[in-house]
DNA sequence: TCTAGCTCTGTTTTT
DNA sequence: CAGAGCTAGA
């Protein structure tokens, strides 16, 4: 029987389908297992694979969602399942009904980086300051009124105006509507239209709503406290006929409030449907009992939430230790060897450890540490593949001939390689176009006609161009994907370009680009493997705009550390986890240190970082980090103090200070002050400091053999030897976390301890 | 129009 | 620190 292997509110939960439900579904409670054993319940129950809709918010749950579908049921039926993430199954309905809401099916989707281009020409071209309108703010207002369903002509009469007027900004109105126009006239959408687009679709057309109400008899929705108005409207209105609907979140784990998230939805959730039926799973099967303990003690610091009792079953295992550390570049150290050493002790795979952290900068200091110590890794986040200058050039091509409405693309590649059409000519393209309202794209191949002001030679560069692009689009039918994609690089001249370049740089580009190759050509073997007909390169760059870099395939064979934001990290789970980097300003973040809403979600981030833990749980921060160039003296995380300390475990050995009292914001002195402890004489050897270096009066200063020191950045260390060269005095330092170092005396800051 | 080199500036999280 | 934008000179 399929909810055999599930305890009594799960089960309840699976098979409680007359209407709708809300499952609360604390971390680690079973809640993926309870979505696929719904779903194959479902399937048992005779409803049609096609007419269950199961939304996600990665494409990785809902991959594995369906992957365990077909473990329990046959695998076509999971084949069939329409199932996805918000952003890939309206982008397709979306490309079913285009036409009805002024687009064309074959509309190209802009990522962020084409947003922003989009913002900063249009800025430019409106004669606005671009300190003032900067690209990310104004996306940002944009996306948020689109998150909240609020269309371009609405925007005046909205609260976003008044703020507007507030930040100075009063013209991010006129900005988002043309952005509107300029994208409907380019046929493209940006990530927002997709889930906006279609719910004005579904309102405004109750005929097309009725048959998407129709098809699918049964709703489920995955990460429910993840969704902003527009997908609590999708959702509202797809449910609306039969109220089948089965959505599944946890309060406490809502950490997508920046995107338009509003936990409120769970809230109305059971208002909008007052017969809904609430479940709550409560029993963590992942974490050791001080780890679900610890975490419950932190999230118990937020005011407003669902009240439960999460609990576990499991042993109590070991405390949380804090892992303090002098610097950034010790912490990477620190949580290296602790990995080195738990693998060692406990027999771990290199698989079972992740590092975790706030923001993605943070990864490279323990990359290089990783590196160093031969440890294996992967990192997830960051600049995903189809994000890298030359593989975005190559599908601005690909994208050039499917839509040559494409503004962006256009520009990408209209001078790339170069072939001699600069700023100029691009702007009088842009004027032109704007001017008679249609593409940069018609403007190029009709430069007579529309009176373009441009000279017989860049008249000539632009139709060649023109020609290209139209030769190239003559291919698409005669082709396979495959060799479509390799003649429009070979004609694109791009691998040219690169191969005249010959730089380490250009050779790795010519290798990611044989990697989009190869993506392509899997994509079409898949297709024909699966038996879909007649599929075209549009499929491949719709599906390839809504990947992350999450689901890329990251050589999984072979077992690594896995090193990723909290936020990706969200529905994972490690044996072993380090949190790293609690210190003030960084996590919780500077931006989010104003007001208790975001100071909540700050710490709902890092109940959801503890949370993934299974068995051991380490929490690190730095009293010094390089952030921007310079370096800071962060204090720890508020954080810390806001675990019940039963819960955790200091170290003992080191003398950090624990208090947080010292105030490490000031200057360099402050830091050093705090280390000494008030009564004994200062022994604080600070040479070199800004002002000249007072040169050799510091050579014959007190320091020998065997002295102990503490060391700014490399903490606590034994000299073995003294060296004098021309240079200065040569100290060679033992470091007990960072291995042997030689400092040049006369720059080197640290404290004598003994 | 292109390129190199300089200055400036920003700097959270992501489908 | 790194990426973007600007300036000067070719």
């Amino acid at each position: 029987m399929l909810t055999e292997d599930l305890n009594q509110p799960q089960r309840e939960a699976v098979m409680y389908n007359e209407g709708p439900s809300l499952i609360i579904a604390g971390a680690g409670s079973g809640k993926t297992r309870v979505l696929t054993c719904k779903v194959a319940y479902l399937l048992h129950l005779g409803l049609a694979p096609h007419q269950i809709l199961a939304l996600t918010f990665t494409n990785k749950a809902a991959r594995e969602m369906r992957e365990r579908v077909a473990l329990m049921v046959d695998a076509e039926q999971a084949k069939r399942l329409a199932m996805g993430t918000f952003h890939s199954v309206f982008a397709r309905i979306l490309r079913t009904e285009a036409n009805l809401v002024g687009l064309k099916s074959d509309y190209t989707i802009y990522d962020t980086a084409d947003s922003k281009n989009l913002i900063k020409s249009i800025v430019k071209e409106m004669s606005l300051d671009e300190k003032i309108y900067k690209a990310n703010l104004v996306l940002s207002r944009i996306s948020s009124a689109k998150n909240n369903f609020i269309v371009a002509n609405l925007y005046a009469g909205s609260e976003h105006i008044k703020q507007d007027f507030l930040m100075q900004i009063p013209r991010v109105k006129d900005i988002y509507s043309t952005y509107v126009k300029r994208c409907m006239s380019a046929n493209a959408v940006d990530f927002d239209d997709i889930l906006l687009l279609t719910t004005q679709l579904f309102k405004e057309h109750p005929e097309v709503l009725e048959k998407y109400q129709n098809r699918f008899q049964f709703i489920l929705v995955d990460e429910y406290q993840d969704t902003n108005l527009v997908q609590f409207l999708l959702i509202k209105s797809l449910a609306e006929k039969n109220h089948k609907v089965c959505v599944v979140g946890d309060d406490a784990q809502s950490i997508y409030a920046f995107r338009g998230a509003n936990i409120e939805n769970i809230l109305k959730f059971s208002k909008n449907y007052p017969e809904a039926k609430l479940f709550k799973l409560e029993r963590n099967y992942r974490s050791s009992r001080n780890i679900v303990a610890a975490a419950g003690s932190l999230i118990a610091k937020n005011r407003r939430q669902i009240p439960k009792n999460i609990f576990s079953e499991k042993e109590e295992g070991d405390k949380i230790k804090i892992l303090p550390a002098y610097s950034d570049v010790e912490e990477a150290l620190i949580v290296s060897n602790k990995i080195g050493d738990l693998k060692n002790r406990f027999g771990y795979d290199w698989k079972d450890f992740a590092v975790l952290y706030r923001t993605n900068a943070q990864s490279r200091l323990i990359e290089d540490t990783l590196r160093k110590r031969n440890i294996p890794y992967v990192i997830y986040g960051g600049l995903s593949f189809y994000q890298r200058k030359e593989v975005k050039d190559v599908l601005a091509y690909i994208r050039l001939i499917l839509n040559t409405d494409d503004e962006e693309a256009f520009k990408r590649i209209i001078n790339y390689p170069t072939r001699g059409i600069g700023d100029t000519t691009i702007s009088k393209l842009s004027s032109t176009a704007n001017l008679h309202h249609v593409s940069l794209f018609e403007v190029a191949s009709n430069a007579l006609n529309y009176a373009l002001p441009v000279n017989v030679g860049t008249a000539a560069k632009l139709k060649s161009f023109v020609t290209l692009i139209n030769e190239l689009k003559a291919f698409e039918s005669t082709m396979s994907l495959y060799d479509f994609a390799r003649e429009i690089l070979l004609r694109s001249n791009i691998p040219q370009t690169l191969n005249e370049e010959n730089t380490t740089e250009s050779e790795s580009a010519r290798e990611n680009i044989e990697e989009l190759l190869n993506s392509i050509r899997l994509f079409e073997d898949m297709g024909k493997e699966e038996g879909r007909e007649g599929i075209k390169l549009s499929d491949f760059m719709a599906e390839v705009a809504l990947l992350t870099d999450m689901d890329l395939d990251k050589n999984v064979e072979t077992s690594r550390v896995t090193l990723m934001t909290i936020h990706s990290a969200k529905g994972l789970e490690f044996k072993n986890v380090f949190v790293t980097g609690l210190e003030e300003s960084l996590f919780p973040s500077i931006h989010a240190m104003e007001n208790d809403t975001e100071l909540e979600e700050e710490r709902r981030l890092l109940y959801v970082a503890i949370t993934r833990s299974e068995e051991h749980c380490f929490l690190s921060y730095a009293k010094s980090r390089y952030r921007n160039g310079s370096l800071q003296y962060p204090s720890r995380s508020r954080f810390v103090d806001d675990i019940d300390p039963r819960y955790l475990e200091f170290p003992m050995d080191r003398n950090i200070s624990q208090s947080k009292s010292i105030d490490f914001s000031k200057r360099d002195e402050n830091f050093f002050n705090s280390f000494s402890k008030p009564s004994l004489p200062k022994h604080l050897v600070r040479i070199g400091d800004n002002s000249k270096p007072t040169a050799n009066n510091n050579t014959n200063l007190s320091v020998k053999e065997g002295m102990r020191i503490e060391h700014e950045r490399f903490g606590i260390g034994t000299i073995t030897r003294i060296d004098d060269t021309p240079d200065g005095t040569r100290i060679y330092v033992d470091f007990e976390t960072s291995g042997s170092r030689v400092l040049l005396l006369k720059f080197t800051k640290f404290k004598i301890i003994s």
